[in-house]
DNA sequence: AACACCGCTGAAAACGTTTTAGGATGTGTT
DNA sequence: AACACATCCTAAAACGTTTTCAGCGGTGTT
């Protein structure tokens, strides 16, 4: 009962023990394990072998720290909670998920003093690329300091027009909402949504104002309902709405929650949604507009497709590629709150 | 113009760099960096000021390398979207973040090779822990093969009781549920919750049954409404439990989406919530308790805490220590759905 | 003036891998 | 039999840091 002269204390396997049980040197080890080099066949399936049979997995450490690269990528988001930088993130774990590169998540909560240590402590391990995911759409700063590496931003733009942003078309998703209600068969459109600060909402705003116009139409009301982005706001305005705008029959909502609320409103007051009046909404947020009666038509924006992008122009940029910006539209999901004609 | 001799060309500085630059060897400039050693105070200052001039940052994977500690821990969740995993992974975040410690994030999507996937690929990088998180109540089974780190799990507890498992009080989140209903002066509740599938839906409603014997009473309709955890489910079994038995006046959802759908059936049957009957939800979801109309009470698991403490307890574990499991309560959030008496 | 001692610094080894240059072996050619 | 030449393998250097140990100069003691 010898122990077994190449088995490893308690530690775990190094490229070492595999060459000493395969009887080869560490160099003819590695070069068979990562298929580089001339081995011999009858070698290279021993040396494998070995490596099997220790469970042994190269030290990345080791392997990043010479030849400068370390299948690390790190993704700063700005707000966790929000259900914005979720999925980007999903998608952007996507992208990498096949091939052999990790992730390193940060949250900064949008302190820009974190964001900086957040940033230093990334580089001091060598990451390959930075990925920033802000939770709106108005333009950031760009990180601050000299970034040796790539950096994309997703969602936020960076207000440096020189650094690869990929964002949402929001002016073409407001132009998608009044395109459906006006396929629809609808005439006489509002649009509530939330707060005049947000970039978001602006462009939102634009888009349906020009699709109007160029239908020769105008907002009822005149302008948007600026408010805020939940539920009240949109009981309240829809009401204002209906009660100072009765012929009104089709409402765009900047969001999903305030299409809820004007949903509730015009229950109250007895409009039937779609028959007499259509209401879409914005995110297509699956727990709010998939569960309202009537469940909520909305745009979506394609957030995780948003992320997989993002995911891959940074693999672009590292491998040497100086990929632009990209704007991505939205599209719009049917639901029971609208009813196309014909 | 001569270049300044001690600036490197294009690539991050080096420790060597900042030596140079100071007019010592690496390893005195190591030893000042670190406060390790002893080194003359006016030496340090010179390093430091070299390190701070170059904006210097030492390589951690050198460090890791030579050390055998990364400063990095895996956080492997299950999904992503699910927004139990969220809070739980901005708690263990919380806890990692004053620190020297990154997160490596993964998402198996609740799939076992891509989950033995990423452990490969996380100890490949020598994290120094791991914490899994799940999405369900139910036991899971630990992780595969023999991972030469600690590991925490995290709301989904580990089928094995050696594990270190951090758990809420499902138990006793049904307790309190139904204690507070009691306080408000309740005596027939009802019981509409999720699938009979989750532990979670059978814990509650054990909590629930256990606690409402204590008081003499028995459910109204002497068994849980086991169903789905949405609205839907909410607004079709509100609809049978005040047919068949109207002499309700309290009901415990398991959820704040089929509180909500609840809420919307009492409201089209003319119950007035909080006066005549009262409604509490379960999860804290804000955005769909805290925009109801009214607002709705709910059980909140803390799950922000629940990762924090996660992110301790493999600290501790990292560093030697053998924390043990634990299990924590919820708290109950009032709001307009419920009328406490007094 | 010789000695021990203290405080500070530097040379070198180590972590585990990949890569380069060169060595050993064997085969075919003259 | 000597040579050129493939083929396969190995020794050693390199990545950037930390740590150990020895050395060096200066200070106080005898």
């Amino acid at each position: 009962m010898t122990t077994e002269s190449a088995v490893p204390a308690n530690r775990p396997p190094r490229l070492t023990d595999v060459a000493r049980l395969a009887g080869v040197s560490v160099a003819t080890a590695s070069k068979a394990i990562n298929g580089r080099g001339e081995v011999r066949a009858a070698t290279r399936v021993r040396v494998l072998e070995a490596a099997e049979l220790l469970s042994f997995a190269p030290n990345a450490l080791a392997r990043g720290l010479l030849s400068g690269r370390t299948g690390t990528v790190g993704l700063l988001t700005s707000d966790l909670e929000g259900r914005f930088s979720i999925p980007i993130l999903m998608g952007a774990e996507d992208a990498f998920g096949a091939g052999q590169v990790s992730v390193f998540l940060c949250d900064a909560r949008g302190d820009a003093i974190r964001e900086k240590h957040h940033v230093q402590a990334l580089l001091s391990r060598r990451v390959d690329g930075l990925i920033v995911v802000g939770s709106r759409t108005d333009p950031r700063p760009p990180l601050a300091g000299n970034i040796p590496v790539p950096v994309v931003y997703v969602y936020a733009p960076s207000a440096d027009p020189a650094d690869i942003s990929i964002t949402v078309d929001n002016v073409g998703g407001g132009r998608l909402a009044i395109e459906h209600l006006l396929a629809c068969g609808r005439r006489s459109i509002a649009h509530i949504t939330g707060e005049a600060g947000f970039q978001a909402a602006r462009d939102r705003a634009a888009g349906a104002a020009a699709t109007l116009a160029a239908a020769g139409l105008s907002m009822v009301g005149d302008r948007p309902y600026f408010g805020s982005w939940d539920e009240s706001w949109g009981r309240a305005a829809a009401r204002m709405v209906v009660e100072q705008h009765p012929e009104v029959d089709g409402i765009f909502c900047g969001s999903d929650q305030i299409a809820r609320g004007v949903l509730e409103t015009l229950r109250d007051v007895g409009r039937d949604v779609p028959r007499a009046i259509s209401v879409i909404g914005f995110d297509n947020w699956e727990a709010i507009a998939a569960h309202a009666r009537p469940r909520v038509t909305s745009i979506d924006m394609n957030l995780k497709h948003l992320g997989a992008v993002a995911g891959k122009r940074l693999f672009a940029a590292i491998d040497g590629a100086v990929p632009s910006s990209e704007e991505f539209p939205g599209r719009v999901v049917i639901r029971e709150s609208t009813l196309p004609i014909g």
